[in-house]
DNA sequence: GCCATACATTGACACGCTTCGATATAGTAG
DNA sequence: CTACTATATCGAAGCGTGTCAATGTATGGC
């Protein structure tokens, strides 16, 4: 109704212009992420978007070998519970893999899930727009 | 794999014959992400951990002009006092900036910002390890 | 002056995440 | 079998985050 008058006079008048009441600059998004993309961009961030668990990717990283719970939880400030939940989320993530031998649990990284995600991440935050491509 | 080669060679060399209450292969997070560098990296990735910011800076840096708060508002399934509080984050992490005109505040990118925070955010998980430079 | 508008801020609520003690499970040693 | 270990799971507490209604602030039109 008035959309179309408001829309004439922004053309016309310019953005200081226009009345109360109506969109500005009705920018379309074009070329921005939707909301679908932008929650599964944020599911991915969400999964490394924590100290202990970031550490815990970073040692298995680092280590060739699988390395046991006990000697991650002596390389991060908190309790052992703690440590098999984030465990457990990075396993849920599909970024590690964990084998049990004897008492121990053993966990080592999944090297190409975890390329895929940043992958995913670097794909996304690209799409965040106004760089190289 | 072969856990029987494994488990022959720790028998013999060590590893799985380790007593019960020792670390198990001291891992010492050689070239691995240390606590501060895990927690700057979070922080990094809260800032973008989130559907609605994400959207918000999406439209901002797909928009060449600055673009109105009712503009946002209008692109996203939350209040005008949520987008508020998420443009005041971003503000605050130095993403973007307003400028007030009239009733209106337009907000744009502060694209070398983003930038940077993207290329830290890349680098950190880089170091996170196991692949090309 | 008055009223309406755009946006920011406040205060409160709900929800989820992180954490840990307690407990369960499973393996080993004696 | 008993005792001890390593790890997982459970349950609850603490705390931050996202959200919104209500309110405040500034601006413009009458």
């Amino acid at each position: 109704m008035d959309r179309l008058t408001i829309l004439d006079r922004a053309t016309d008048a310019g953005a200081d212009a226009r009345q109360p009441g109506q969109r500005c600059c009705q920018a379309d998004g074009h070329g921005a992420l939707d909301t679908g993309q932008a929650e599964g961009l944020t599911a991915d961030l969400d999964v490394l978007a924590n100290p202990i668990r970031l550490r815990l990717l970073s040692l298995l990283t680092a280590s060739d070998v699988p390395v046991c719970v006990c000697d991650l939880e002596a390389a991060v400030p908190v309790k052992q519970p703690t440590v098999s939940h984030h465990l457990k989320l990075l396993r849920a993530a599909g970024l590690v893999e964990s084998e049990k031998r004897g008492l121990w649990a053993y966990y080592h990284v999944r090297q190409d899930e975890l390329d895929r995600l940043r992958r995913r991440i670097a794909a996304g935050l690209g799409r965040l727009g106004g760089h190289h491509e």
